[in-house]
RNA sequence: GCGCGGUUAGCUCAGUGGUAGAGCACUGCCUUGACACGGCAGGGGUCACAGGUUCGAACCCUGUAUCGCGCACCA
């Protein structure tokens, strides 16, 4: 390539890259390789999941990670693949049935519906595999797992029946959530309490024992009375001491007004309403345990679709809870006993995915006491496994602490089906039974059959159980049930995990105790937990408000380069990140930028890969550039260190921009008709070179087209070594700075007399030291001239500019009469005074003298000193004009 | 209720005890030999508030306010 377009367009050397990096099979893990191991696994990505902006976070900085390993030296294993999704997943497959073929999965049956998942995941599934591509992402495909893969899911039976073996899985009637939308079981991390605005509603009933004395009850569930067996009060409670023991009777259902006991449990808080709560065990977790304490009867009065059912009454049947609870209020006012109701802001349990309000229900399911719960809290507190930011430690160890068992059965069709089998068939097949999975489970339960928990069906006439595992008892083996046993021993435990903070007990969590129980080690080593992604007000990104850009739009506007690094950019450890799309127009200027820095050097001939700038005698500013590029270099390797991923990104911004293109390309452009040119291009080719290699995790398509297109090798920039840390062969430079710092000045008195900026000046100068007459040809080109000569005295008709490589002076003929640089010099003149004053008065203080230490004090004594040679030089200016 | 995080320039955010920073936005000048997706210069901040520790606090401690996020069986 001779010649760069004039802008970096990433459209068309995107995928070309990307077919070249697969086809040289750079993605590819060799578990023989003997270099040393480097791997992370993806969070798997719902099979029904689009690209979101999140997962560009969370992926683009696993392949940072990925690319960074690689250029240092590691075998990388980068293993993809999808989950799923049990709810997720069946639910759009029943949407199309319902629309497409106006069925149910029923009308279907199991099978068959099954077979329609299959069908629907292989013609839609995975098209966020496709966008991370596009996205740029170094996976090994050539690994890419699903958690229904035929291996992966008889593991998950495995694990199922070797739990189960252990004692820590077992079956039982217990309250679980249940979702009346999705009509399966969740587990409690499932379950988003959400406030709600409700009503608290008072109503009477009467004492059995003593006709005419009421008791008043406090709900905000008035639809469950129906449900009721009992009425409980604080038995330390003064107001009720006496009537445990008696008995009230139930308002609804009208036509079955029953007769209740009094019951005393400490569950009940008399501070809150009235202090007599209902208690209804079958359809609240406090009751049920209330229940358990006193042996009260269940009636449950509600369908598994959140409608009431018979038992509820006649009044009620049929109806939805919602509308059941209307009800309840209108009739308790009928009967005259409603005493008020009260607006009343509470929490309640929503389903995660169909958002309602879930029903707390007694069934029967399957559950896990969590193995290795001690080891894991242990290998999180003992830094076995780190935590950036480690705050999440504690978040881990509370969870851990108070953890419950995780119910795992769902009621669903897709997923991994749960490998226990009871032996009976006649009423039991799920092929013929009703059209309500839970109602199959009633049955099994009240038959005495013969059960055994093994992953192959025991013969003829055993009978699966119907419902499927929870998806993330399958995910929680991904970290090593993806691996064979080559690449288990060079790949695992896996080096990081980068994910969202709010899957820390869904899947982290659980992934830890499940790496210990199966494989004797922590599954990782560092977790990353990003940001979250919000809007400019700080929401939630969602579908419904409209305010998540598709990245895939950001990609085509921007680059994936510029999304990347944009995005990379505004990612701070650990803290949430304000989207915000002006940052990813900048991400985009920034490759533009580099693109055009080495278009220019492309313009001075071509590059020489090898070059060595200690071979050459060097320009101040070359020097200044190679020292600021080794602290850059340090600056990065810290970053990778600390997983500080957008001080990485602003590293290479301050140098590239900063460093490079802004001083550095300045200075050079009086470098290519001189002898410095050598020393010159040779240290801009070897900064070009590092500059890709560091930038190339970041920004990976550009820095290969680069690499590529300006001739430093026919490798990919992914096999080439990791810059070192030089210790740069020339000290920095402080004469680079006085230079720079010297025309920021100049320019600064310039824009003081509104000359533009294009203006060829005559600039003066009395110079400071012998070198800086050798920089004069750089120093012409910064200041604009048309001239710079050096003067032993202060011209006449001129403004001065004291700067640490002398005095410059601005002739001001026919610009300015000399009575307005008398001015301005006075008004810099009080600002030194002023800066002196505060210095001075600091090092009057014999406390701060006496106790600081030494060096802070000289660095303010240096500090005075300087301002007040500024001040003297200033004077001079001042007397010098007036003297004139 | 308990815990965690935030509060610094108009906006988004860096900044772990010693002169308050960056990018964007804004103002002015400039299409100068890569880049207007650009260059140069400039204006703009009682570091949420109140106490405390210290010679010295944006930074450490205590409390308050406020926003966000977890956890929690007040029905």
């Amino acid at each position: 390539m001779s010649e760069l377009s004039k802008a970096y367009e990433p459209g068309l050397v995107e995928d070309k890259w990307y077919a070249w990096w697969q086809e040289r099979g750079l993605f590819h893990a060799d578990p023989a390789s003997p270099k040393p191991g480097y791997s992370i696994v993806i969070p798997p990505p719902n099979v029904t999941g689009v690209l979101t902006l999140g997962h560009v976070l969370n992926n683009t900085i696993q392949d940072i990670l990925a690319r960074h390993a690689r250029q240092t030296g590691h075998e990388v294993l980068w293993l993809p693949g999808t989950d799923h999704a049990g709810i997720a997943t069946q639910t759009v497959v029943e949407r199309k049935l319902r629309k497409e073929e106006k069925m149910t999965r029923h009308d279907l049956g199991r099978e068959e519906f099954l077979k329609r998942v299959w069908e629907w995941k292989e013609k839609h599934g995975g098209i966020i595999i496709r966008q991370l591509k596009k996205l740029g992402c170094s996976c090994d495909w050539q690994r890419e797992r699903f958690t229904m893969d035929e291996a992966y899911a008889r593991k998950v039976q495995e694990v199922f029946v070797d739990l189960h073996a252990k004692g820590l899985i077992y079956r039982g009637k217990r309250m679980v959530n249940w979702c009346p939308v999705s009509l399966t079981a969740l587990s409690d991390e499932e379950v988003i309490p959400k406030p709600q605005k409700g009503y608290l509603y008072h109503f009477r009933v009467e004492l059995v024992e003593r006709p005419g004395t009421f008791l008043e009850v406090a709900t905000t569930r008035p639809e469950t009375i129906m449900g009721d067996t009992a009425v409980a009060v604080n038995p330390k409670d003064p107001r009720y001491v006496g009537l445990i023991g008696l008995h009230v009777r139930r308002p609804l259902p009208v036509e079955d007004q029953a007769i209740l006991p009094i019951v005393g449990d400490d569950a009940v808080e008399f501070a809150f309403g009235t202090g007599v709560l209902k208690v209804t065990p079958a359809h609240d977790k406090t009751d049920y345990e209330i229940g358990l304490r006193h042996k009260l009867p269940v009636i449950d009065i509600l369908n598994p679709d959140g409608t009431m059912n018979e038992l509820a009454g006649e009044d009620f049947a049929g109806l939805d809870r919602f509308e059941a609870r209307v009800e309840a209020v209108d009739k308790l006012r009928e009967l005259g006993i409603l005493v008020k109701e009260e607006p009343h802001e509470n929490h309640v349990g929503f389903s995660e995915r169909a958002d309602v309000p879930v029903e707390p229900r007694l069934s029967e399911q399957w559950f896990l006491k969590y193995p290795k719960t001690a080891e894991a809290r242990a290998a999180v507190r003992d830094h076995l496994i780190r935590f950036f930011p480690d705050r999440w430690e504690k978040v881990f160890d509370h969870w851990l602490e108070n953890i419950q068992d995780w119910c795992i059965s769902r009621q669903l069709w897709w997923g991994h089906r749960i490998p226990v089998w009871t032996k009976k068939c006649s009423v039991l097949s799920s092929q013929c039974s009703g059209p309500d999975p839970a109602e199959n489970r009633t049955l099994k339960t009240e038959s005495p059959d013969e059960v055994r928990c093994q992953v192959e069906s025991p013969g003829d006439g055993w009978v699966q159980d119907s419902d499927v595992l929870d998806t993330w008892f399958s995910s929680w083996l991904w970290a090593h049930e993806t691996m064979e046993p080559a690449a288990l021993a060079k790949f695992y435990p896996t080096s990081a995990l980068v994910t969202g903070p709010d899957i820390i007990f869904f899947w982290v969590a659980r992934m830890i105790m499940a790496g210990l129980e199966y494989t004797g080690e922590v599954p990782f080593r560092s977790v990353y937990f990003t940001g979250i992604i919000r809007d400019r007000q700080g929401r939630k990104m969602s579908k419904s408000l409209g305010n998540s850009p598709d990245p895939l739009d950001l990609i085509a506007k921007y680059g994936a380069d510029g999304l990347r690094f944009g995005l990379l950019r505004i990612a701070p450890q650990g803290q949430d990140i304000k989207f915000d799309e002006q940052q990813i127009v900048e991400g985009r200027n920034f490759c533009n930028k580099l693109w055009n820095a080495c278009r220019f050097r492309l313009m001075q001939g071509a590059v020489d890969p090898a070059a060595d700038p200690t071979q050459h005698e060097l320009s101040i500013f070359a020097s200044d550039l190679l020292a600021k590029l080794d602290a850059t270099i340090r600056r990065v390797n810290d970053g990778y260190e600390a997983f500080r991923f957008s001080d990485i990104a602003q590293a290479l911004y301050d140098f590239v921009w900063g460093d490079f293109c802004d001083r550095f390309i300045e200075a050079s452009k009086a470098d290519f008709e001189s002898p410095r040119r050598a020393g010159t291009l040779a240290t801009m080719d070897f900064v070009i070179l590092r500059i890709l290699k560091l930038l190339h995790p970041y920004t990976p398509f550009l820095t290969e087209e680069l690499w590529n297109g300006l001739g430093f090798g026919s490798q990919s920039l992914m096999e080439v070594a990791w810059p070192e840390p030089c210790t740069s062969p020339v000290a920095p430079g402080p004469r680079a700075e006085a230079a720079y710092a010297a025309a920021s000045h100049a320019r600064n008195l310039r824009a003081t007399y509104n000359i533009p900026s294009n203006k060829r000046i005559a600039w003066k100068i009395s110079p400071s030291a012998d070198w800086v007459e050798q920089e004069f040809p750089t120093l012409a080109l910064f200041l604009c001239a048309e001239s710079l000569t050096v003067c032993d005295s202060a011209p006449a008709g001129a403004a001065a500019c004291p700067t640490d490589i002398g005095i410059l002076y601005l002739p001001l003929e026919g610009i300015v009469d000399a009575s307005g640089e008398a001015k301005r010099l006075e008004a810099e003149i009080a600002k030194v005074e002023a800066e002196i004053e505060k210095v001075a008065r600091k090092l009057a203080s014999e406390s701060f003298v006496n106790n600081a230490p030494p060096a802070v004090v000289a660095d303010h004594r240096q500090r005075q000193q300087d301002w007040m040679r500024r001040l003297i030089e200033l004077q001079t200016a001042r007397d010098s004009l007036a003297g004139g």
